[in-house]
DNA sequence: TGCGAAACGGAGTCTACCTCCGTATATATG
DNA sequence: CATATATACGGAGGTAGACTCCGTTTCGCA
């Protein structure tokens, strides 16, 4: 299937694809890419797919033609959405204390998760099944990578648990996203929650809990 | 199947229906249930309705009179499943330990919460609404309360953060079920976890158990 | 044994998913 | 500019499940 033939201008913007990019095919992808973000917002990521073909002024079938699974869709708008990710780590790279780093990682990846209701699940099949043709399993495994780097430096040079893994926070992030989600736990439950899970993967030397 | 012998004396549980009760009505509420309860355990809360009818041998119709909504036929079930609950609430007595019992207590409750997946997702929404035409609500309040009894007596007696609230808990026991629900944790991140929420509602040694 | 109320069940409607294929169009070429 | 062809479009249509309506059946009671 896959026949590389560069003909010419072989640095393109990253994908190096050796043909020739149709107008229409770019105008309609970004076209439902901005729609079916709005609807992710709106109705969770279980939103009517049909409807988001018919607001971005496309037919079902060109909907399912440039994202073949609902989860390829997901996928692409969490790519968009993953430019706020890379200036988070940016940021974090002037936090001095490597506890308080982590921390606020952990809060970026809770408010990333949370962005819409229904996001944890489909990166929860990811995670789990790690099949390469699922979409969502490469972002999801650079995120636990990047968890992992945070934590790494919280155990060496600060006072996290050393029985955690970054794995383990990963989840934990993700459940508290799936909890605020729910829109079951009000702002001093989550408080709470997020109390409870710092508290419990910090060892139990002195800690000050600093507010923000 | 099972029908219970309660013709003769009115002396219900509390329904005070004076008529009479019809003995398909019960039969086919029995098999409903019996049916409805392998399919949520095989399938998750979402299997097909249509196919719960089927093997019950009713009609869909039958099936929407019985249990007007799909979350009705989950309380239902559920009750079926609580006898569980009081069964471990009367061991938990024993327990003289308040840290012990509270510390059980949580999992007895993510053990009920994961019985199924998809089982979480309703209880959030009833713990959210709080409506009372919602058949989930009381059975959900009812946990929250006893969660709450716990964690009162751990707080007095034993070393939980005053802090913590038992809807707080409630929220914490629910979401690990959640992700234990959706098969991405192992073994060994769900003990990973757990130990996070245990050591985070608790108060650690040097910390001031403010006994008053 | 008959009667009326209660329950049954399945046909029907609705919504959403997803595919297939005839048609339209953008780009490349003469 | 005209034509050719690969490529993409879009909607009709099949599938599945949720939920309802109502003619028919069944049960309990007298």
């Amino acid at each position: 299937m896959e026949s590389d033939e560069e003909k010419e201008e072989p640095m393109s913007t990253g994908e190096a694809e050796g043909r020739k990019p149709r107008a229409d095919v770019l105008r309609n992808r970004a076209s439902i890419l901005e729609v079916a973000q709005r609807h992710f917002l709106a109705h969770g990521f279980g939103t009517s797919l049909e409807s988001v073909a018919k607001e971005a002024g496309v037919g079902p079938g060109t909907l399912y033609r440039h994202f073949p699974t609902r989860e390829a869709l997901l996928a692409a708008v969490l790519q968009l959405r993953s430019e706020e990710l890379v200036a988070r780590r940016a940021e974090l790279t002037q936090v001095a204390d490597p506890d308080e780093a982590l921390r606020q990682w952990m809060r970026t990846l809770e408010d990333y998760f949370s962005a819409f209701s229904g996001l944890p699940e489909p990166l929860m099949v990811a995670a789990r099944e790690r099949e390469p043709e699922n979409p969502l399993t490469l972002p999801c495994d650079n995120l636990i990578a990047t968890t992992e780097e945070y934590l790494k430096a919280a155990q060496l040079k600060g006072h996290a648990r050393s029985s955690i893994r970054g794995y383990d926070l990963f989840l934990a992030a993700i459940s508290v996203a799936w909890l605020k989600g729910t829109g079951a736990a009000d702002d001093a439950s989550l408080t709470a929650l997020r109390t409870i899970v710092e508290t419990g993967y910090s060892s139990g030397s002195p800690r000050q809990v600093r507010k923000r």
